[in-house]
DNA sequence: CCATGGGCTAAACGGTCGTTTAGTCTCTTG
DNA sequence: CAAGAGACTAAACGACCGTTTAGCCCATGG
């Protein structure tokens, strides 16, 4: 018998079994985890892992563009109808791309383009969702849908990894518990606030309104 | 004449020059900087900064309670009445903390102790001044003011910290910029939401009452 | 049959890191 | 003045990093 290929999924070839292994790595511990790590979780050896990709940079690039490519290809093929809230929990519960979301996640955490393109995709997402939502009479509208999608992105988001940096520090995250405890604990605010505002009346909209076109 | 301690404030400790140039060090490019680094933004050999501190990860621990004690000193000090928003922006646009405003943006972005200490503090501020817009009937009443507090406090600092991360990425940040542009760009869809709510009816919230009184 | 070339590895290279070591300088104290 | 202690430095140590090198194995194709 010829028999390598280790871990993961046998039939793969070892360029695409050292970006899997790199994608899991990278989304459990981060993008400062060595060339060595990956090669050993991929079976490998690490200058193998550089004949392929040619640098580490490069290799997390090859990451980047096949996790941005798995996520379109599941959003082309999957549901388009969120029911509620952002889309990342769709995303976040599904056990299947546990591997994505936690990469994703290091990706906003550390920046760089793939974090910015994913980011603006959502953005343009839930601008889309809000239209879909102002027209159906189920969302109040805007003066300025881009900035207010931007906003709630932002908002979302952010908290989402804030709150992920601060209480589950460590490697091996479990995102699906942790969306499950961040939707518990904050939706009764963020109900609130979205059905019943935040300010009893609208001084502090109006002032800010009349500064603007003054200002204009 | 004796003169040594070239750079920074002479009068100060050797100790406390390494010190605040660790601050620095570690609040404009991250806590990956290395102890050769700050020991020369300080004007001393490497191996001074581990004869007074004893390890990188003690420096770092230093550096954060001294972090710690000058906020809680500014704080107690200065104004206690914020008039809008969050307390970040009272420090973010003050030139004389911007050290100390990077150094808490890293933290929040590495996680650890003083991030998780700090957050805490910044939700309980803001419960507080909750409480007092409530009673000054500025601020609609909830039905949990800790949630409140603490989702609000995550999804503007989250969307802060992500927005820096993902549109400033490198070292040298102006906060004091980013916190101005951020207001500006997020200023109209939070005035918005905070007034007149995201929803048109009160569907959601009743259906999601409804379903935890029903649960309990 | 041998030659070629790519997948692949073991080993080493050069660099940076945090830290240690050995020793110098200076100031204090008896 | 002598002795000692602490601030401080230059140099080196060992570990780890990303990457390179040299060569093996094996399938392919003439």
């Amino acid at each position: 018998m010829s028999s390598a290929t280790p871990p993961g999924n046998p039939d793969l070839t070892a360029r695409a079994r050292i970006r899997d292994a790199a994608v899991v790595c990278f989304g459990n511990r981060g993008f400062d985890v060595s060339v060595r790590t990956i090669a050993e979780a991929a079976g490998v050896s690490p200058g193998l892992v550089i004949h392929h990709f040619g640098s580490k940079e490069a290799l997390r690039k090859a990451c980047d563009d096949h996790v941005a490519a798995t996520i379109d290809e599941v959003k082309t093929e999957g549901v388009t109808a969120p029911d509620s809230g952002t889309l990342i929990e769709q995303f976040a519960t599904a056990e299947e791309y546990a591997h994505l979301v936690a990469y994703v996640f290091r990706s906003m955490q550390a920046g760089g383009d793939l974090a910015r393109t994913l980011f603006d995709r959502m953005v343009a997402d839930v601008e889309r969702y809000m239209a879909a939502g102002e027209a159906a009479g189920t969302i109040r509208p805007t003066r300025d849908p881009k900035a207010r999608a931007l906003w709630m992105t932002a908002s979302s988001l952010g908290a989402l990894v804030l709150l992920v940096n601060l209480r589950h520090p460590g490697p091996d995250v479990d995102f699906r518990e942790v969306v499950r405890e961040w939707q518990t604990e904050h939706a009764l605010p963020v109900l609130e606030v979205y059905t019943e505002g935040l300010f009893p009346d609208s001084t502090a909209l109006d002032a800010y309104l009349a500064h603007k076109d003054g200002a204009t």
